[in-house]
DNA sequence: TCCTACGACTAGTTTACCTCA
DNA sequence: ACTGAGGTAAACTAGTCGTAG
């Protein structure tokens, strides 16, 4: 792709450079030249061998060929009426019209072509309007955005996104779903394409029987779902992030939940220690008595204690405390709730 | 064995679109 | 009706890893 600019004079003079390349190659980009020799800047990108066979070689693509023409130069009866000259411009000046230049056969005589005024939407020509709109497909009424997403979509096959424009918002719910290839091919710039219903249910239904796509699967997704392979691909990634990052969210509760029980569980130890510590204080005997054995089970890992039948009341006492904290203390079940688990299909051998 | 190219993937980011106050 | 904030999801980039040649 070729971009030239030229400001003044004799265009077809300030791109010469471009016209002799133009028959290496069919699709080489080419410029758009006027024959106008009226003051102006120009600037063009296309690709064909010449001017007049603009529609017919180049697959209905147009050339978009801007111009900043003085005044004089643009048909009075395509001046709207906010079209206003910038304040700041004299008359003899560039006044600020960008003038899409269709690829029509004639249209080398003047600025013929329509005016596209930057705060309006742009003049429509039937006869495009019946093509379709192949200058910017989906776009190419509406206005501003349109006119920058199809410069900036050009632009972008240089790779460069710092020119990409916002498109219409308007046409959200209208725009057809998916992209062709040839969409892709044409360097359109990022459009946001919700799934319908029925496309997001589909995947999602793949994507509970594998996580993950081979090539073939992610062909006939595609295929099925009429979106490119690289969407569905997209959305396979972007539902495993989410999935994943539902996951750890639930780890993180989980972890939480643990980390509340095993507070509550060391506050509780905490109250039985200072009770036990208080009665023993307080019960002289209880020193007097023979020691508790405590033994561990060998199966249930759980401490029990032997203490003999004839016991004290108070020592009866203690020692149930202390059974009690034993047993708590062998093996609680600080972990009361199993981690949660996000559907995580088993992925494709 | 090392190097390179390539494809699939993840993590993080950007951006279009939508909802709601 | 309009607007800005915030959320969601599609699409992107950069980097990693495994594999084949």
């Amino acid at each position: 792709m070729e971009l030239a600019l030229s400001l003044g004079g004799d265009t077809q003079k300030s791109f010469s450079f471009l016209k002799k390349s133009t028959n290496n190659s069919s699709s080489h980009e080419e410029l758009l030249t006027s024959s106008n020799k009226d003051l102006r800047f120009c600037m063009g990108l296309g690709k064909s061998n010449t001017t007049h066979e603009l529609d017919e070689n180049n697959g209905g693509r147009k050339i978009l060929h801007l111009d900043l023409l003085p005044l004089s130069a643009v048909p009075l009866n395509q001046i709207m009426p906010s079209q206003i000259p910038f304040p700041w411009l004299s008359q003899n000046t560039f006044c600020c019209w960008f003038v899409l230049v269709a690829a029509e056969p004639g249209l080398t005589n003047g600025p013929a072509g329509k005016v596209l005024d930057m705060n309006r939407r742009p003049i429509v020509l039937e006869e495009e309007a019946e093509e379709g709109a192949d200058l910017s497909s989906p776009n190419s009424n509406s206005g501003v955005s349109s006119f920058q997403m199809e410069f900036s979509s050009i632009y972008r096959n240089g790779n460069s996104r710092s020119l990409i424009g916002k498109r219409d918002h308007s046409e959200a719910g209208d725009t057809e779903r998916g992209v062709s290839d040839e969409d892709e091919n044409n360097g359109l710039a990022r459009k946001k394409l919700r799934l319908t219903k029925e496309q997001s249910a589909f995947l999602e239904e793949s994507f509970k029987e594998h996580n993950t796509l081979n090539p073939k699967q992610k062909f006939a997704l595609a295929k099925q779902l009429k979106l490119r392979p690289r969407q569905v691909e997209v959305w396979f990634q972007n539902r495993r992030a989410r999935t994943k990052l539902k996951q750890t969210e639930l780890d993180c509760e989980y972890l939480k939940r643990c980390c509340e029980t095993l507070t509550e569980e060391n506050r509780r130890l905490q109250k039985e220690l200072q009770e036990l510590r208080a009665l023993k204080s307080s019960q002289p005997l209880y020193m007097q008595l023979p020691a508790t054995t405590l033994t561990m089970c060998p199966s249930c890992e759980r401490v029990a204690t032997t203490t003999a039948a004839a016991v004290p009341t108070a020592a009866a006492a203690t020692s149930a405390t202390a059974t009690n904290t034993t047993l708590s203390l062998a093996k609680p079940n600080l972990f009361p709730f199993p981690p949660a688990q996000v559907h995580a299909p088993q992925a494709a051998s």
